[in-house]
This record gives C-alpha cells, sequence and structure tokens, in this order.
RNA sequence: GCGCCUGUAGCUCAGUCGGAUAGAGCACCCGCCUUCUAAGCGGGUUGUCGCAGGUUCGAUUCCUGCCAGGCGCGCCA
C-alpha cells in the first residue's frame, strides 16, 4: 500500500527532478529523500534537510535550494503548505483530510497493516537460545527467548521466510559431566568436582530413579549412559515446557548428535577442503580462518582423532546453508562474542560472504539488581535466575516487554525489586492500559449504537492537534516495522508503542469520543470511533509482534 | 597485551542515513475525575551527551587518541 510518506517522498524527487532539468540547481536526484516527523509542531507535519543536501553540489546557498523545491512541490491534494525555516529545511504540512483517510486504510488492512515486502524471498535461519540440555534456561537465554523470538515475528513481517531453530548441544564432556552428576546423587555420591552442583540435580536424579529403580544395579558405564540420556530427556522436555509457556516457539530442535550421526561433520570438512582452507599439522586438522580475518586458525581435528566443537559449529553453518537458508542468524550471549571472528571467517571458507550470509548478534549480559545490591549470579552458589523464576515474580508479558525494550548490545539491569513491588512501573502497562482503554470506549459506542461503519466515515472531521498527531503516529508504523526487521532491533517497535500509547493517551484526554449527557449521535462520534478502532489495531499489531498480549480490560 | 560492547537528567534508559531548543519513564513539586478505564492528562524542576582533538554550513551521531566499567582471547564444551 502506497503510503502518505511515500508520496511525498515521490513529491520531492519529481520536484528534484524537474529543478534539475529546468536547469534551477545542478545536482543529481538523491536515492532517498531523508524525511523526519519534527518534534517541534510549528515544524509542520514532516520535515526534510534534503535542500542541505544538494546545496553543496549545487553550489548554492541552502536556502535558495529550498526556495527552488518550495516552487516545484507547491500545493498538491497531499500537501498543504510548504515552509522554509533554518539553514534551508523544508516543512511539509499535509492536508489534514487526507490524513485520516489513513483511518480507512487501517481499519481495512486490519493485522495487516505494517506488514511489508522489504525481506520478501529471503529465506532466514534464526538461531537462539541453544542451551545445553544440562539445567534449567537462566537468565541470559531469557533474555534471547523473548529479544529472538520478538525479532522473529518482526522479520516475517517484512517478508521474510523465517524458521527459528534452536541447536541443542547434547553431545561431549559436558553431557557426560551431566550424567556423572545424576548418578552420583543417585547412588549418594559426591558430585564431581567440576559437575553440575544444583538442587534440579537432585530433584532429576530423585524423578528418573522413581520412574525405573533398576536403573541403579546396572553396571558402572551401561549406568551413567543411562542417567544422562534420561536426564537429557527431561531436561529438553523441561526447556521445551517452559519456552512454551512464555510464548516462544521453534520450528526445529536441531540435535549435535544429528549432525554427527548423518556424517555432516565429515561433509562439512570435505567442503571446506575444495575450497582449500584445510591444512594439516602436527597430526591435527586445521581452518585457515586467518585468511578471512580471525586471529588465529582453528583445529576441526584434534591429534588424537577427536573432533572439536568448532568442527560441529563449522558444520552446522554449512549444513543450514545446504538447507537452503539465504541468512544465518546467531544471537549469542557476550561472553561467546570471540565466536564472531570464527564464525564469519568460517563462512568466508565456505565460498560465502561474510557480510551477508551470516550476521551474529552480541547480547550484553543482564544484571540483576536485589535489596539494591547487583545479584552475582553464580551456578555453584544457587544464585542462578531461572527463566522460570522470572516469570513467576513479574508473569510473561512484563518479563517478555522489559527484556525486549532495550537494544541488545545495552547491558541491561533489571530491578526485580521494582518488577516485585509495584508493575505499574513497567511501561508494558502503560501501553496495555491504552488497548484496554479503547476497547472499553469501542464497547461503549457500540451500546450507544455509533455507527463504525467505514461508509459513515468523514475524514474532513479529524483536524483537531490530538488528532492530527495520532493520526501522523499512526501512519509511522510500516515504517517502524521495516526498521525494526532491517536493523534486527525489535526494541523499536516497543519504543514505538510507548509514543503511540502517549499519543493516544493525550488525544482521549482532549477529544471527547462518545457524547456528552443528551448530545446526539453525529458525524463526528463516528469519525473518532473509527481512529479509535484504527489506533487499537496497531497497537494490537505491534504488541503481537512482540508476542506481548493485548488485553481487552485491565 | 589484543579484540568486542558500554559511558546521555538523581535512577533506569531512548535517540537508522550527521540537522532546528538533546528526549521518555521513574523520583520530586503543582493542577485535573458529580459524563469514555486517573494503570491517565497538563504544567514545573533536572544535562560539561565520559575527556581531548579532527572532519564541515552543522557532531550525542562520523574519525583518531585517552579515561572508566563489562566481557572475551584453549587441540574446553
Amino acid at each position: 500500500m502506497a503510503s502518505q510518506l511515500d508520496e511525498l517522498s515521490r513529491c520531492i524527487s519529481e520536484a528534484i527532478t524537474r529543478a534539475i532539468a529546468s536547469g534551477a540547481i545542478a545536482a543529481s536526484v538523491p536515492e532517498s529523500i531523508p524525511l523526519e516527523r519534527p518534534k517541534n509542531r510549528d515544524h509542520g507535519d514532516y520535515a526534510t534537510s534534503v535542500a542541505l543536501q544538494l546545496a553543496k553540489s549545487a553550489g548554492k546557498n541552502p536556502r535558495d535550494v529550498a526556495l527552488i523545491l518550495q516552487r516545484e512541490i507547491g500545493i498538491t491534494p497531499l500537501i498543504s503548505a510548504v515552509d522554509i525555516a533554518g539553514p534551508g529545511f523544508l516543512n511539509f504540512t499535509l492536508n489534514r483530510a487526507s490524513q485520516a483517510n489513513l483511518v480507512t486504510s487501517i481499519i481495512s488492512h486490519k493485522e495487516e497493516y505494517g506488514k511489508g515486502n522489504s525481506l520478501a524471498g529471503i529465506n532466514i535461519n534464526l538461531e537462539f537460545i541453544s542451551a545445553n540440555p544440562t539445567g534449567p534456561l537462566h537468565l541470559g537465554h531469557t533474555r534471547w527467548a523473548a529479544v529472538g523470538d520478538a525479532l522473529g515475528r518482526v522479520l516475517s513481517a517484512a517478508g521474510a521466510q523465517v524458521t527459528r531453530e534452536f541447536y541443542i548441544n547434547d553431545r561431549g564432556n559436558q553431557m557426560d559431566l551431566f550424567g556423572a552428576s545424576l548418578e552420583a546423587s543417585a547412588m549418594g555420591n559426591p558430585i564431581p568436582e567440576d559437575g553440575y552442583q544444583g538442587d534440579y540435580i537432585q530433584d532429576l536424579a530423585a524423578q528418573i530413579v522413581a520412574s525405573d529403580s533398576s536403573i541403579k544395579n546396572l553396571p558402572d558405564t551401561k549406568r551413567l549412559v543411562e542417567f544422562r540420556e534420561r536426564g537429557y530427556g527431561l531436561q529438553l522436555a523441561q526447556q521445551q515446557r517452559v519456552l512454551n509457556a512464555f510464548g516462544t516457539h521453534f520450528d526445529i530442535w536441531f540435535s549435535e548428535r544429528s549432525l554427527h550421526d548423518a556424517g555432516s561433520v565429515e561433509h562439512g570438512i570435505e567442503v571446506l577442503r575444495k575450497q582449500g582452507h584445510v591444512f594439516e599439522n602436527e597430526n591435527a586438522t586445521w581452518l585457515r580462518t586467518t585468511d578471512f580475518g580471525d586471529d588465529k586458525d582453528r583445529v576441526l581435528t584434534k591429534s588424537d582423532g577427536s573432533l572439536t566443537y568448532f568442527s560441529s559449529d563449522t558444520a552446522y553453518y554449512i549444513n543450514k546453508r545446504e538447507r537452503g537458508f539465504d541468512i544465518c542468524i546467531y544471537m549469542l550471549g557476550a561472553d561467546h562474542h570471540g565466536y564472531v571472528g570464527r564464525l564469519k571467517a568460517t563462512a568466508a571458507c565456505a565460498g560465502d560472504d561474510p557480510e551477508y550470509n551470516i550476521h551474529v548478534l552480541i547480547g550484553q549480559l543482564v544484571k540483576i539488581m536485589e535489596g539494591g545490591e547487583e545479584v552475582k549470579l553464580s551456578k555453584r552458589a544457587g544464585t542462578i535466575i531461572t527463566l522460570e523464576e522470572l516469570v513467576e515474580k513479574v508473569g510473561v508479558d512484563a518479563a517478555r516487554y522489559t527484556l525486549i525494550r532495550y537494544p541488545v548490545e545495552t547491558p541491561m539491569v533489571m530491578d526485580i525489586d521494582i518488577l516485585k513491588r509495584n508493575t505499574n512501573e513497567n511501561p508494558v502497562y502503560y501501553v496495555q492500559y491504552a488497548h484496554a482503554r479503547i476497547s472499553g470506549v469501542l464497547r461503549n459506542c457500540e451500546e450507544l449504537k455509533i455507527s463504525m461503519e467505514i461508509k459513515d466515515f468523514d475524514p474532513s472531521l479529524l483536524t483537531h492537534d490530538r488528532e492530527n498527531e495520532l493520526l501522523a503516529t499512526l501512519a509511522d508504523f510500516p515504517r517502524i516495522v521495516e526498521g525494526a526487521a532491517q536493523m534486527r532491533e525489535p526494541h523499536r517497535i516497543a519504543r514505538y508503542l510507548e509514543e503511540l500509547a502517549g499519543v493516544y493517551h493525550g488525544f482521549y484526554s482532549d477529544c471527547r469520543v462518545l457524547p456528552m449527557g443528551d448530545e446526539s449521535i453525529a458525524p463526528i462520534h463516528t469519525a473518532r470511533a473509527l481512529l479509535c478502532m484504527a489506533t487499537k489495531q496497531v497497537l494490537r499489531n505491534g504488541l503481537d509482534l512482540l508476542g506481548v498480549g493485548a488485553p481487552e480490560r485491565m
């Protein structure tokens, strides 16, 4: 759908084209017209600095360029005024009635409003969380559970084909340690020095024994394997249950073991060998990642013949690409940022473009404050906070929203006391309240039999400043979604919703929707009711992108 | 030592392509519910955008150096 913004930007570039053709200015038409909504309302509905940018190549004073463009643009059905301000900004005032047509558009597009096709045809693999199945999901995983899921929704909204994938690290020493810890717990032996110490180990061990007590009589080696496998199954199921309750769903749960069983690791090494970046040294097989900027080469096969974890990662990447994904997005914690270089280099070694085919997002760690002090998270001290506990304390919506609201590269601080003591301080309630408030108003409209038919909508009635501001904010939504997808920053959706909620609350307090007292029902009531309905739709669409509920009542 | 991230109001933090007087919430003060949900609205107070240079009409934004904090640099997983 062509938005007013698109139309405005087309008007401007056509004006530039005409100005160049007529010889008024010497310059080339910029690829895109920078348009922003000025904070100061005296500066019109939209402003552009394009004249300032053209001034240099045109060899003219910016204000003169602005003057020429002002004349070329003129007045159109959309634009009611063009003003020049400051050093050469062009400020546009849009025709209010034409802006109000947006209401019709939003209401008819429903949940489609805001979706776009800027990523259409792109097949994206979005991998996040990817925890070991050796314990509960903790806070770090929770940030990704929220942000990763939201990003998946945002990318889909931008038209991409998205597959959400969870890589299960079910192979290697950690699994054996996990098995040994369970076994020790069940047999009443001390947990191994570097084993898993948490209370959940006791519970899991007890659960395993309870379901089949004969396990304790198995011969030593077999017993350890049995504990490991049963613990794996139970722990994975627990993670899946918790994520499901959190509203985060995966299309594929990819087992590292299955990668090995299918011979994909050897295949991956073969692929890399053909590309010419594999070499042998001191009986080990290496990948020359330094060819592509990594700080050291990486071992694929150790001198004792066993495979490194890196070889799994590498094979996994190649496997993803062979499954047809154009872009592989990885969401990793800050403690894994050292992997970015080798992941990118691996992609390059496989013959891919590391700037396009692979995208690594690094999330900074979440700090927890409680009692005015930072809680040191430690597995040993048992001060680990799990996803489940966080949700118990603050609820799914507040937890998700709080985690999504900040850019992932910001190290965020969650104050448990605030979230526990007074959930009203969480902006999610501000946004949800706006939605609930509109729902209430619309219920009343229905009761009063105010028409909410598009055919009864008269856009020319929405002329109040508050209405105008609300319309302009609603018009921004598609642009916000596209930007969030392009930059892989779902927090932009949350920030936008807070702004929209604020603008709506302002409208609500100044513009009465329902008739007062014995006032009779007039077209203005229908116009405002429909504006409310459009706002509700956008709030809902935005909250959906975050996986946060849009309550009808609060 | 090398690398990544961060440094903006008392606190938690926004601020894509450089733009007009740097924003929001919380906190603090003052107003607004005998008619739509006051979980709200309006007003007031709060800043060397870490420091120092550079690039230009213009820098919180880009570049360089420095300071401070977080994290990482295995033939571990």
